[in-house]
DNA sequence: GCTGGACCTCT
DNA sequence: GAGGTCCAG
């Protein structure tokens, strides 16, 4: 067990509980999670207790962000500055890309406790069983999957999305070296995946492909922007005009508010 | 490039 | 109705 002092802000539920990741849950005060095929438990008081290393912390929950500086740079009016304020600590995370990209296929049409509950089916189903659970399915088995073996799942209408998107990356294409191309090839790459519009495609790139400026447009962030910045046709463009560079920390912080604190 | 309807499944 | 995408027109 690590026993962390962090010198940088950082809030562990805000992060885990903000609907970017699928796969941990909290017993007590710990948070468990399997992640690239290990267990990990970690808890937050003053400080990080945790089974995994610091050099872990920094990447998964990407510490090295200058969050300040980013906060700093979005927090350009009172509706974002209440968000920022109330959540402040809130982290993106440094995903795989691929159970980044099968999670997101699974989210359309969809709500968070039954995402949770297919993609637990598939780590059950076609996951290497592990000393504690399930590591995420490979491409190459959920290839070896037949569609009426998905939708036993609960993935419905998705499982050809994902059978299909399987086999694509079964077949080769190397989802981590989209990090090194810009967002536009990048997104233009992803959304060619059958089940990956728009939408999904930016939460890939925001969640896994260290792309900071992708601006994932679901309800939730239409009603926002259109409740505090008026009516305005494109979503999404209008997000990265406004908040620049790190237009998705500005995303994830008026998404997670909303969801929590703006329901009526 | 834009618009409307269908779509698994479960509350 | 739920964190959209696909297909036609």
């Amino acid at each position: 067990m690590h026993y962390i002092e962090l010198e940088r802000p950082f809030h562990l539920d805000h992060t885990l509980t903000s609907g970017q990741v699928f796969r941990w849950h909290k017993n007590g005060n710990v948070w468990e999670g399997i992640v690239n095929d290990q267990l990990i438990q970690i808890s937050q008081k003053s400080t990080i207790t945790c089974t995994c290393d610091e050099q872990f912390l920094n990447n998964y929950f990407r510490l090295d962000d200058d969050l300040d500086l980013i906060l700093s740079s979005i927090d350009k009016d009172e509706h974002i500055h209440k968000p920022i304020k109330t959540l402040y600590g809130m982290r993106l995370i440094r995903q795989d890309p691929w159970e980044c990209l099968i999670s997101f296929i699974c989210s359309s049409f969809n709500n968070v406790p039954r995402i949770k509950l297919i993609i637990d089916n598939l780590c059950r189903e076609f996951g290497t069983p592990l000393q504690h659970g399930y590591a995420f399915p490979t491409p190459e088995a959920l290839t070896s999957a037949s569609l009426d073996q998905l939708r036993k799942c609960g993935t419905g209408y998705r499982d050809k999305y994902i059978a299909e998107t399987a086999q694509i990356v079964a077949s080769g294409l190397d989802l981590s070296s989209l990090k090194r191309k810009s967002y536009k090839m990048a997104k233009e790459v992803l959304m060619k995946l059958p089940g990956v519009g728009h939408k999904v495609a930016d939460c890939v790139l925001l969640f896994s492909l260290d792309k900071l400026e992708a601006f994932p447009c679901d309800v939730n962030i239409q009603k926002c922007i259109h409740q505090f910045y008026g009516p305005c046709a494109h979503v999404r463009k209008f997000g990265q005009q406004y908040f620049g560079e790190y237009a998705g920390y500005a995303n994830h912080y008026l998404y997670h508010y909303q969801r929590v604190y703006g329901k009526r």
